[in-house]
DNA sequence: GTCTATACCGTGATAGAC
DNA sequence: GTCTATCACGGTATAGAC
């Protein structure tokens, strides 16, 4: 497997894969840290209009079904499946870019330098439409909840194949779906027990 | 901030902390791998002896008061809280070894390299303990809703401050404690409600 | 056995040739 | 716009001092 990270692909392997010379990445994207930005960056809005699109979808189909909003099940489901999506285009950018947003949220070095500006505005809606479907949550329980929801996906994102070795082959790192049919309910249900014991 | 993960130091830096020759830690660690290898299997062992003490003791303490085994709470508990303990002694060795944990868990690379052959063994007993707690629970449900504990604690420990700044200062990465109160109940309701609704 | 000094090649970055 | 040359610094190996 390849070396991990930023540090784990050089220029000139990039510019060789490209076929182009070494010293043309920096003449068109200045630095490796900005050319690493612009990597990111490129499929992240895609990423976010798609979940937006998710979560304003099934709150249009509560308000039509006189409801509220939409369950806590139905927000989380708007938040992860669309993530599903991009990789079943068979796309294997797709894959390792989900890898890339595992590797850059779970980074102490990346994380504040990268995420914020880019997602979260758009957790910021999440929170808001799970702070409705849990009226009288405390605000710190709903922050604390979506950190857990952040970091089980986060490790899912990942493809460590962990779970693989665990479970003797029983469940796979590769299976997306298996991984999130699992991870709602289990989300959901700490929701509503940390923020319905606490109000 | 320092660069992050294995490429973010490098030899001579620590051979110029240490106040040694740089061709001193090839000398006595081989690779600059073996090193790192060296530096992370350490502590593992401390920290497996002291979860492994605590699940024990609350086994112990279930079987003195006739129940057949600790709680889910008390398990997960018993996996969480030791980690915690190894911060309180004030030894910032141990708040840098928890993020390197959180840097190997969630790496692709790293993670089936370095993290299986020193932790897998405990974990299999934690996750028997969690199976008597569970009666009847598939296999692997128990294997997926430890997946999304395990992403939430590697998430915690990696110490990324996205939640001091999500919450705008209401909660904070660096609170160890705030995280395993919100964390062990969370994960226990999810436990209940993934490895209940399917059995 | 330990340790120092040094050399080798690959890295990111940049100045300047074309 | 594109490529060449060069630089400081990275991991690594080794010759030789003590």
């Amino acid at each position: 497997m390849q070396n991990p990270g930023y540090d784990g692909v050089t220029l000139r392997q990039i510019a060789r894969r490209a076929g182009v010379d070494v010293a043309l990445a920096s003449y068109h994207f200045g630095k490796k840290l900005d050319l690493f930005q612009a990597v990111f960056e490129r499929r992240a809005a895609f990423l976010n209009q798609a979940r937006r699109d998710a979560l304003h979808r099934c709150q249009a189909e509560a308000a039509e079904a006189g409801k509220a909003g939409p369950t806590l099940e139905q927000i989380i489901e708007a938040f992860l499946r669309p993530l599903e999506l991009a990789q079943e285009t068979g796309d294997t950018g797709w894959r390792h870019y989900l890898a890339l947003i595992a590797y850059i949220n779970n980074s102490p070095y990346w994380g504040p330098k990268m995420m914020s500006h880019l997602f979260d505005e758009l957790v910021q809606e999440f929170i808001a439409a799970l702070a409705k479907a849990l009226p009288g949550a405390r605000r710190e329980d709903l922050y604390w909840c979506y950190h857990n929801l952040s970091g089980a996906l986060t490790l899912t994102l990942a493809q460590t194949k962990r779970i693989d070795n665990l479970s003797g082959g029983l469940c796979r790192s590769a299976d997306l779906q298996a991984a999130y049919d699992h991870m709602i309910p289990f989300v959901a249900a700490g929701f509503r027990e940390v923020c319905a014991s606490r109000r």
